[in-house]
DNA sequence: TTATGTGAAGCGTTTCACAGCG
DNA sequence: CGCTGTGAAACGCTTCACATAA
């Protein structure tokens, strides 16, 4: 029977932890640094360091790859950087494509980041017919009519989704019909997809919402200081919060039931 | 005394976890939806779904809120959102300022999001003299050499920082220097910063890398598929599981579904 | 001796399952 | 009865501390 569930993609990763996953990026790009000074070996307290992790953190990331490293001298660096590249699939080359080509789009395109190894866009998708055909850092945007075929002409399996958030979610149907099973959704929507599809979310209000919370509790404690004194301005027990939303559509409303 | 630690700002969140605390703007923007629409009550199960999580996770992470529901009836929508935009900080206004106005600074300050309650972009500040005065998202830029004062006159207390990964801990520095406590951080650079400073970056090749991990995984079953089948190329006796890499290393470009 | 690799303990988060209130 | 609120179990991640190998 299928499953009911209308969960993440799920993480099956049998062997290596997801929060190990999320960091081999960060242990890359420091180990590919070290690899530009030419800096042969490195050990796991200075790479740990280099990364903004612990180094016991380090270790045990590493040990879920193998045994790379060499007792009291540390890891060679450019072994490393293979290994791990093999690891996140960046040997190959993934073709993206880049819906919705607004200021985000634009910029997203022109990110050097992209262009770097392993990714590659194959191709700019935008619903307006004005944009058809104008070149967005050196790639001509296509109409959104042809996405189906330009997924599956360039083998595309990943796409990033850059559209207003009303957009969105026809935009990840399409582009998963189309083949599709990875999304990067910088849309501030809820995104559901089929099991299998995996769904990275970047998205500025909720990041700000989160520095807003601790920045309110910062102020609190700033007035409360002293140390084992109590928030004096909560009156229903614990407190925090962030906010979310932004304004993809309708205006919002003075907030105030009291 | 001082900790000794260099650690994360920290998350002592007395009282509500860092995990609740990520998906309390997901719930906002959930409830700010329904607002709009103008229901009055919502089921955990209800809220839960348009936000993304599973019921249990949404009704324990209000438990520490408080007792905000009514029990056989659910949750008063316009009463929620009021209890979290507060507990989020999100009553009060906080002015933001972006550094660094390439594409993507432009972007943000053009984000509506951004401008929707909560944040105000106070000012926008670049490095380069040519583009001094320039307005972009209708606000001049300003230059950096103003950046303190610029800070201090307008109370910021929230730096979003959009430079080249170069220029991004100087920047850092200065912002807090200047008296910054939370900063966003769009640059693929690790951040050091004292205690007390908040740092949350967004990071697209990161993410995009993380994609490629799962993608390249699925790939890898793709071929194995059937059940129990085993990975046939083990180069470096990878301890520890089998599952753990891709069939095809080397150069196998192919990619197509089908 | 040095620095990796790793069992085991410690924590935080998620999920379960049901008591309790409306 | 329905749906919230929550102890307790389950799970995963982090940290510790040291055996282990160069």
């Amino acid at each position: 029977m299928a499953t009911g569930r209308t969960h993440r993609p799920a993480t099956r990763s049998r062997g290596i932890p997801e929060a190990t996953v999320a960091r081999l990026p960060l242990y890359l790009r420091a180990l590919t640094a070290l690899s530009e000074r030419s800096v042969p070996t490195v050990s796991s307290e200075e790479l740990a360091a280099a990364a903004g992790v612990n180094s016991a953190k380090l270790r045990k990331d590493f040990s879920y790859l193998g045994s790379y490293g060499t007792r009291g001298v540390g890891y060679d660096v450019e072994y490393l950087v293979y290994q791990i590249s093999r690891e996140l699939g960046l040997t190959q080359d993934w073709p993206v494509v880049i819906v919705g080509i607004g200021n985000l789009g634009a910029a997203l395109a022109n990110y050097g980041g992209f262009a770097s190894r392993g990714f590659r866009v194959a191709a700019l998708i935008d619903a307006d017919p004005a944009m058809a055909g104008k070149p967005v850092a050196g790639i001509p945007v296509q109409h959104t009519d042809d996405l189906e075929k330009i997924i599956k002409d360039n083998g595309v399996s990943i796409g990033v989704i850059a559209t207003p958030a009303g957009a969105a979610q026809q935009v990840c149907d399409r582009l998963v019909g189309a083949g599709v099973t990875s999304i990067l959704n910088f849309a501030p929507t809820v995104l559901s997809v089929p099991d299998g599809v995996d769904v990275r979310k970047v998205d500025l209000s909720i990041e700000l919402q989160i520095l807003a919370f601790h920045e309110q509790r910062k102020a609190g404690e700033e007035t409360a200081a002293g140390d084992g004194a109590l928030p004096a301005a909560a009156p229903r027990g614990v407190a925090a919060d962030d906010s979310a939303d932004q304004g993809p559509d309708g205006d919002v409303p003075a907030v105030m039931p009291a």
